[in-house]
RNA sequence: GGUGGGGUUCCCGAGUGGCCAAAGGGAUCAGACUGUAAAUCUGACGCGAAAGCUUCGGUGGUUCGAAUCCACCUCCCACCA
């Protein structure tokens, strides 16, 4: 049977927003192996799920036997995008910026393969070729190609520009320029054709194939992926307690791990079009199978271990279905000592009683709602509501609101697992590990 | 530069001297129903277990009493130039 396009896969999956001369870069990706980009500009010290779609995105390319780089915007970082966003940003500094450089860099590398030579994948910074450039040279080479017609006429600054009392600087216009640089000098050192990224950057990326042709005389394309919306309506990729990271330090893969699982029916299909190399008919089958069964469907956990293993590998993974299990099995005696030890590490919220701030109060005179507040399980209010629907409970014990005074025995060695552990459970999915050291 | 209109609790937005911790909606949290969904219903929602304490851009003032009145300051918006 003949094997499906690179674009067919793509768009079967839902990921194709837009591309330029469709049948000729359709052409263009058959014929031989390609050199593409994607840019990830370091604008805070990780990625977040966000660059998800991009980063497998240049996988998929791989896969197919096409050469990804991952631009990093070492020099695009410290300007500042100004695509679709209503207020001018505030610059970060020089040295903030490279530390993310660093980080980023490293994170970006674990998506695409550097081993194979053909088209092993590179990390690049454009700080690299722009950082020598001077003024005038860029001026006469690079600014005399843009039409300040054509550039405020774009949809992404358009906003900015048309809004009253809202404007955009010079340095943030120039963005475009920039990136369109990039493009250009990706091209004539890699050979490099092709640009993708978010549906956001469709306005960059044909400025940049624009250059290309102009500077280079060479045919770019771009190509770009959609927006990910939710069934609901809210915005993808945050949950109250905020962004979901890609990065261990600042989402624990526990946390990471639950927010997949708790993805809406609605949603969890193209989730696992987007995030995923499971092949489209297999996820069709899932979707067949779980639409038959009674009760609640596979798909999230499918999903939720996938993303999970694609970010923070196999050792994440079993960490974050290692407290998932023992959390909502509701059966904490099935947990060892090792295993107490080892949820904290995981990255299930916990604390040291012993480092709570209770004031004046010792132990005994600090009310059972006033240690989960300061712990940050929720506002006192909160917890009393919950405590009178006895939805609090410790080491499975439901603690009753007429306890609310009692914390030095809630919190004793006699209810202590293994001499220290308090495992708090508020609701359905709040969980919280308490430890004391000093338990009598 | 001129004129007018505003800044209220996470967000939107009512409130023009006491009945205001402040309507209503959204978001969020918890309960019921479920599947750690969705929808729906119920409760909570400045802080505090409570007593009580602290808020309505800022500072000062009038008053027994101010989010509400006055003065100044500050930020924003609209229209005009």
């Amino acid at each position: 049977m003949s094997k499906q396009t690179l674009l067919e896969e793509l768009s079967s999956r839902g990921l194709i927003a837009q591309m330029t001369s469709e049948a000729e870069l359709a052409q263009h990706l058959e014929n031989q192996s390609v050199t593409l980009y994607c840019g990830f500009d370091p604008t805070a010290d990780s990625l977040h799920i966000g660059s998800l779609v991009p980063l497998l995105t240049l996988k998929r390319f791989q896969q197919y036997g096409h050469k990804p780089l991952a631009l990093v915007g070492g020099a695009t970082g410290l300007i500042g995008d100004p695509s679709f966003k209503a207020q001018e940003r505030k610059l970060n500094d020089d040295a903030t910026v490279t530390d993310w450089v660093g980080k980023i860099k490293a994170q970006v590398s674990q998506f695409v393969d550097f081993n194979d030579s053909k088209n092993g994948a590179e990390v690049v910074n454009n700080l690299d070729w722009t950082k020598d450039l001077d003024v005038l040279t860029f001026l006469r080479d690079v600014g005399k190609h843009f039409s300040i017609n054509q550039m405020i006429a774009k949809e992404s600054v358009k906003q900015r520009i048309d809004r009253e009392g809202e404007g955009i600087s010079f340095t943030e216009f120039t963005y475009m320029i920039l990136q369109s640089y990039d493009f250009q000098q990706l091209n004539k050192s890699h050979g490099c054709t092709l640009q993708i990224g978010g549906s956001d950057q469709w306005g960059n990326i044909t400025s940049g194939t624009e250059l290309t042709r102009r500077m280079n005389g060479n045919k770019a394309y771009g190509l770009t992926l959609p927006l990910i919306t939710k069934s609901d309506g809210t915005k993808f990729g945050k949950t109250e307690s905020g962004t979901i990271w890609l990065s261990a330090n600042k989402t624990s893969p526990y946390a990471f791990y639950q927010f997949w699982i708790n993805s809406a029916d609605a949603d969890v299909y193209n989730f696992l079009r987007y995030f995923t190399f499971l092949e489209v008919a297999e996820i069709a089958k899932i979707e067949e199978e779980d639409k038959a069964r009674q009760g609640r469907p596979e798909a999230q956990s499918i999903l939720a271990r996938e993303v999970t293993e694609l970010v923070h590998g196999k050792a994440g993974l079993n960490a974050a279905m290692r407290i998932t299990e023992a959390l909502f099995s509701g059966d904490i005696n099935r947990l060892d000592e090792n295993d107490f030890k080892q949820l904290a590490q995981d990255g299930l919220p916990s604390c040291q009683i012993e480092d709570l701030e209770l004031g004046e109060d010792n132990l005994t005179e600090t009310p059972f709602s006033r240690i989960l507040s300061q712990a940050g399980l929720g506002a006192g209010k909160q917890i009393m509501d919950a405590l009178k629907r006895n939805a609090i409970s410790v080491n499975g014990v439901v603690i009753k609101e007429e306890q609310n005074f009692k914390s030095a025995e809630i919190f004793s060695r006699e209810n202590s697992v293994y001499e220290q552990y308090f495992l708090v459970k508020l609701g359905k999915k709040k969980h919280y590990l308490f430890m004391s050291s000093i338990t009598k």
